[in-house]
Parts: structure tokens; C-alpha cells; sequence
DNA sequence: TTGAAAACTGGCCGATCGGTCAGTCATGAT
DNA sequence: ATCATGACTGACCGATCGGCCAGTTTTCAA
């Protein structure tokens, strides 16, 4: 009988996980799509077989890979909501900033599934706190500072891609100066 | 005896245009991997062998489907390379802009070959001329202006995918106030 | 020690992919 | 009218995909 829940099983969890980092590693580097389960397997070192016990399915995966990200993003959503409008800009700026570096990986896999993201449910949730992400950036109402704003995620987006030769506070410097320039604040 | 060898066969060229037409439409709405040659024929109007009676294969359909855009820009570089270093920068704003608006199909395209486009050799010299475009719009050699210039690039790119509700003037005048904004240009 | 549950796997399935090929049909010069 | 050539196609191929399942191995509480 288990009587701590929190104690998770050793064998079950060291194989998950090590499944989710070979996923993103893989989806990284080829993509979504390019990436098969069989590939994963390998890199895991076990069978694919495996890998579809521990996961519904391949998105099941991609879910599992985009979590740590998703969870992050959301936690900044709720964060600005209870700050004022150049507050929550001004926090916006920063952190996301440093969550597209953190999680640049994330981003790679990201661009891969844009074509059918609205049919993922699996990315809803971050696809949707990202868009709201958009609106703290922009800080005003303004058509064309809205636009900016996402002009400027792409941007941040895009940079962070392809980016592992790169220091991670070299790209955060290089993305603070190109968003505050974007946005005209300072 | 055929004394003209300008006068394309009619049905030939008929024929080839249809599939590169439905093939930009897929790839763009879709991307180039989910979209297979059975969709190109279908929508073409003609069977999946008539395709790859035209083309070589998937790949050269791609390649077909991008000269257009790759023609322009490797005439924009031309052009840029008998300019002062501030006049090709400015050619290469003004002109960067037109490229991507006329040719946003192009850049959902690309979006989607990114994790192996060096692998591609189809588009090999319209990446090579995309980076040799982005050295201009630096128009310095200063690291953090040819950083600046590639996130501009970034930025424009993406703004140009899924915008198609919005005016190709509008377009315009946004990346191009953008685009003045990052590199400090008025 | 034991036995039931958990962890894992090889082998298979249907579907779809890009691509090939032999052969049919249309066209147009002679 | 003939017939060589160009345009086109249905059928098929090998490979690979995501996913499934029966059965084997490992684990661990009793």
C-alpha cells in the first residue's frame, strides 16, 4: 500500500521524462512533424511501444513538451492581470523576454505547428495566453501600437529561434533594446 | 517542325501554371510537408502522375512555386550591390517591404521549410540572397545594428504571414514605420 | 517467496506518402 | 488518313507513419 502519493514511481517517472526531453530535443531540431515516435523511442532508449504507454499519442508528447513553457506564460497572464496598464506593459517586456529565451526551445516547435495550430487543442491554452501576452505588451488600445506589439513578438520570436550559439544574456540585451524600440519606451 | 521555340505548347503551360497556382494556395494554407501531390492534383484538376509528369518531384513544384519571389530579390541584391551603403540600406527598406507584402505567400512557405532549408538546394540561392539582403538593411557593420536588422527581418516576415484580412497598404505603412523604428532611420 | 500489478516490447495493422511505369488518349504535321 | 510525339492516367510499389495488442519481463508489497 502507498501510503505517500507525492512519491512518484521511480521507474514510471525517470522514463517519462526522459522521453519529454529526447521529444523536445528532437522536435527542435527537425521539427514536429519530421519527428517520429520511432525517433523518439530510439533517442529515449526504449520502444515506441513504450513511448505510447506512457502517452495517449503523439500530441499527448508535444503537450508534455510545450507544459513547462505553457505553465510559465500562464503564471505572467495571471501576473499582469492584477497591474496597471504601463505596470503590466513594463513586466510584460521583461519577462517575456526572458521566457522566450528560457524556453526558446519551445519556439522552435512552435513555428512547426503553426499551419494547424488552431486544430491542436494541446497548445490552445498557450496559444490563447500568448495572444493576451500581445495586448499587456502593446500597453494601449492603439491599432497600430497592438500591431507593433505583435510585430515585436515575432521578431523576439524568430530571434530566439536558431539562437544556441548565442549567450542567453546577449539575446536577452539584443530583444530588450529591440522592444523598447518598437514600442518607444526608452 | 516547330520554327518558334518561344511559342510554348498551349497545354503544356497551361497544364504546369494550374499546379504551381494550387500549390502556392496548399502550401501556403497548409505548408509545403502537410500538403501531399495527390492534394496539388486534385485541386489542379489532374491526376498525381500528370504532376510529377511536369515536375521532377515534390521538391521542384517548390521550386517553381518560389522562383517568382526569388527572381525579385535577386534582382533587388543586384541592384543594391551599385549603391552607396546608405542608399542600398534605404533601397533595402523601401524595396524588403514590397517583397514581402506582393510575396506573403512565399514567406508561409518558407516558414515551414525552415528546420531543413539546408538541405533544400531548391531554395539555397533565395536564403543565400535573403542574407546578403539583410546585410544592407543594417547598413552598418556595427554587431548590434546587423542583429537589429535580422530581428526587423524576423518581424516583417511574420507580420506578412496570415494577413490576409488586412490591406497590402496597411501592411506597408506598419512594417514600414516598424521597420525605421528598430533601425533608428527617421 | 510469491503473485498481481506495472513497465515494457515485438509484431502487426491500415493509411498515406512520394515516386514509377506501362499504356491510353489527344494533337498536329505530313 | 496516318502516325509519331506530347499529354496524361490508373495501378502499383516500397517505405514510413501513428497506433494497437497480446504477451513477456520487471518490480515490489504482502
Amino acid at each position: 500500500m502507498m501510503h505517500d502519493m507525492a512519491v512518484t514511481t521511480p521507474a514510471r517517472e525517470r522514463t517519462r521524462r526522459e522521453i519529454v526531453r529526447q521529444a523536445m530535443d528532437l522536435f527542435q531540431a527537425g521539427g514536429y512533424n519530421a519527428t517520429s515516435l520511432q525517433d523518439i523511442a530510439t533517442a529515449a532508449g526504449c520502444s515506441k511501444a513504450t513511448v505510447l504507454y506512457h502517452f495517449s499519442g503523439k500530441p499527448a508528447v508535444l503537450a508534455a513538451v510545450l507544459e513547462p513553457a505553457a505553465a510559465d506564460v500562464a503564471a505572467l497572464v495571471k501576473a499582469a492581470a492584477e497591474l496597471s496598464r504601463a505596470d503590466a506593459q513594463e513586466l510584460a517586456i521583461q519577462s517575456f523576454i526572458d521566457l522566450a529565451v528560457v524556453h526558446r526551445g519551445v519556439v522552435d516547435v512552435l513555428q512547426d505547428i503553426l499551419p494547424v495550430i488552431e486544430q491542436m487543442p494541446e497548445v490552445a491554452q498557450l496559444v490563447s495566453d500568448g495572444m493576451q501576452l500581445s495586448d499587456y505588451l502593446a500597453g494601449s488600445d492603439d491599432p497600430l501600437e497592438r500591431d507593433l506589439a505583435k510585430f515585436a513578438i515575432n521578431g523576439l520570436l524568430g530571434e530566439c529561434r536558431h539562437a544556441h550559439e548565442r549567450t542567453d544574456d546577449d539575446l536577452r540585451k539584443l530583444c530588450d533594446i529591440a522592444l523598447r524600440r518598437l514600442l518607444r519606451r526608452a
